[in-house]
DNA sequence: GTAACAAGCTGAGGTTACCTCAACATGAGG
DNA sequence: CCTCATGTTGAGGTAACCTCAGCTTGTTAC
C-alpha cells in the first residue's frame, strides 16, 4: 500500500512539474538550492547524494538555463559558490508549491484527523 | 515526510534485496509472477507499466537465470507464457519475504494501534 | 486458401541519471 | 616551495527504460 501511495505521488509530483519544464534531477538541486542558500558544488552534490562530477553537470545545465550562477567562494577561492539568480528563485518557489499541490491532491481524500495522524505517524518513522 | 520514509523504504528494501543478487526489474517481475501465474509477455508488460520490448529483455534475462520458462500459450501459438520454474518460484518467494523484512525494519517503531492507523489511511489512499 | 492482422523477437539507436577513473588548472597552507 | 584540496573535463560504463522498423509465426475473416 505504501508503494502504491508512493507512486501516486510521484506521478501526481512529475504531472505537477511537466509545466516547469525542468528534469527531476534539477528540480532537486533547485530545491536544496532554495532552501539551503548558496553553497559550494561538493555541498550540493553531498545533499543531493550524488557525485561530484555528477553535481557538476547538473548545475552546468541549471547554469545554461539561466538558473544558477557560480561565483569563486570568497573563503577558498579553488571552491564554486552556487547559487541561484533571480529566475532560479523564481523557477524554485514555483516548483516548491508544484509539489505541495502534488502533495494537496494526493492527500485531499484524508480529513483532518486522518491528516493529522499521518503525520504524527510519518514524523516518527523519519526520526526513528 | 512522506518522501523520507519512501526513501527508507527503498533503501531497506534494496539492502534486503542484495543477497538474492536480483536486479529490482527482475524482482519486480518475478513478484507479478508469483502473484498473476502464468502470463503473456503482453500482460506482463502491462502489469510492469513497460513496453512489450522492453519484457521481453527482462523475461530473457529471467530465463537466462533459470528463473522462467516461455511455453506457447496452447489457445494463441503466437503468444508466449511466462511460467516460473520451480527455481523461479523459490526465488519470488524469498523476494517476497525480503521485501516484507524491509516494510518490518521501517515500520518497527510503531505500536499496533500506530499500525492500524497507518493501514487504514494508506488504504484510504489507494482506493480514493 | 489467401489476405490482413496480431504476438512476439531482434536490431538499432536514443534517453536519463547516475557511476568511476584519470588528467589537469588553480588556489591554499605548512 | 611543495603538497594537498577543489572543481572541471574527458572518456567510458551501467541500468532501465523508450521508439521504430523489419521479421517470423500464427490466427481469423472473407
Amino acid at each position: 500500500m505504501f508503494w502504491a501511495v508512493s507512486r501516486r505521488m510521484r506521478e501526481q509530483t512529475r504531472r505537477e512539474m511537466e509545466p516547469w519544464g525542468i528534469a527531476p534531477s534539477q528540480g532537486r538541486a533547485l530545491s536544496v538550492l532554495l532552501s539551503g542558500g548558496p553553497m559550494r558544488l561538493s555541498a550540493l552534490a553531498e545533499r543531493l547524494r550524488i557525485a561530484p562530477r555528477s553535481a557538476t553537470e547538473v548545475v552546468d545545465d541549471l547554469q545554461d538555463r539561466g538558473l544558477v550562477e557560480r561565483h569563486p567562494d570568497p573563503a577558498d577561492r579553488r571552491a564554486t559558490l552556487v547559487a541561484l539568480t533571480d529566475h532560479g528563485r523564481a523557477t524554485g518557489a514555483g516548483i516548491k508549491s508544484a509539489r505541495a499541490a502534488a502533495g494537496e491532491r494526493v492527500f485531499a481524500s484524508l480529513d483532518p484527523s486522518d491528516r493529522a495522524a499521518l503525520a504524527r505517524i510519518l514524523r516518527k518513522l523519519t526520526t526513528a
